[in-house]
DNA sequence: ATCAATTTTCTTGACGTCGAGATATGTGGG
DNA sequence: CCCACATATCTCGACGTCAAGAAAATTGAT
């Protein structure tokens, strides 16, 4: 079955045939699905009324296990966004009654955020939601295939989360 | 290599061991590699005073070939983004003197844009450049893996970009 | 011809993110 | 002690995107 990359290679093979553009073939398809996921991450988790931005703060701090808690610097790390963004998001989140801010008893200049019993509820659901419709669009590979994929994105991912970039 | 999927994924057996989140180890990968190569063009583009949006807009026009016009209908579907935000990137790039709107002669409601001599040059060196940096990234992977990695992600993109979605 | 439905592009207002800087607290050398 | 520097979080203004809808032209059925 051919893709829009197919066909975008195609073009400029056309278009530039002095080049190489081998690299398109895998690099494109990986933003392209990126973009289709974000698509149907949002519809998923709108089921649940949340929006992605929730589900990975919410998620990050689920993680993290009981008592629930990260300070804001660790969900920066962890969500890739800046700080300004970060405040905004916990900002609202608490209103929602999803999360709380709690003073760090050991640095008076930090705070702790931790999730809420339905902040925790919430999270769980949307990543049950979230599974199934991963699983379905997935559904494509055998599980043979989804390991050999899996693999190789790791070669390409592990320089990124390891080298400090 | 170890890399922060399957960090996260370690996270959640611990955390849900109830849950199959094997549907992570593919998806999640694909999500932050993205995020990654987001930033890496956004560097890579710089060096030639581009915006990833710009590129986008640029290299669509680039691949259509001469006379290096398309209509902004044309220009949505190509690059994903609602028809608000491609008015607004012509605008700017017609600001820069990059692409130019012309009249669509044969349909009164329409326009086609236009990339300028500039706007074209910009479009290949820009391309060169980023083929040279995604090289570098996927020389990690033997060229047998490339093909292989290329041709499982096509299966994941095709129902996509060949069901109306 | 006429009119409703469709298509194409642009306008507008709300929203989330970023980046730079502000504030407050903590840390270590002299 | 003191001061410079580092760290943690928040504030604020600019920017790009989206969604909804407006404006204009085309199409097709009657």
């Amino acid at each position: 079955m051919e893709d829009e990359v197919d066909r975008l290679v195609a073009a400029w093979r056309r278009e530039r045939p002095d080049l190489d553009v081998e690299p398109l073939e895998v690099l494109s398809r990986v933003s392209r699905l990126a973009r289709h996921l974000d698509r149907a991450r949002r519809l998923a988790f709108a089921e649940h009324n949340l929006e992605p931005w929730e589900f990975d703060v919410l998620t990050a701090l689920r993680r993290a296990g009981t008592p629930y808690q990260l300070s804001p610097g660790q969900l920066l790390t962890q969500t890739l966004v800046t700080s300004g963004t970060m405040t905004n998001r916990i900002d609202r989140l608490a209103k929602k009654g999803l999360v709380e801010r709690l003073p760090d008893p050991s640095d008076r200049r930090g705070v702790l955020v931790r999730l809420t019993d339905e902040g925790r509820d919430r999270a769980d659901q949307a990543l049950a939601g979230l599974l199934d419709q991963e699983r379905a669009i997935l559904a494509e590979l055998s599980r043979a295939q989804r390991g050999e994929l899996a693999g190789l994105l790791r070669q390409l991912t592990a320089p990124f989360d390891n080298i400090p970039g």
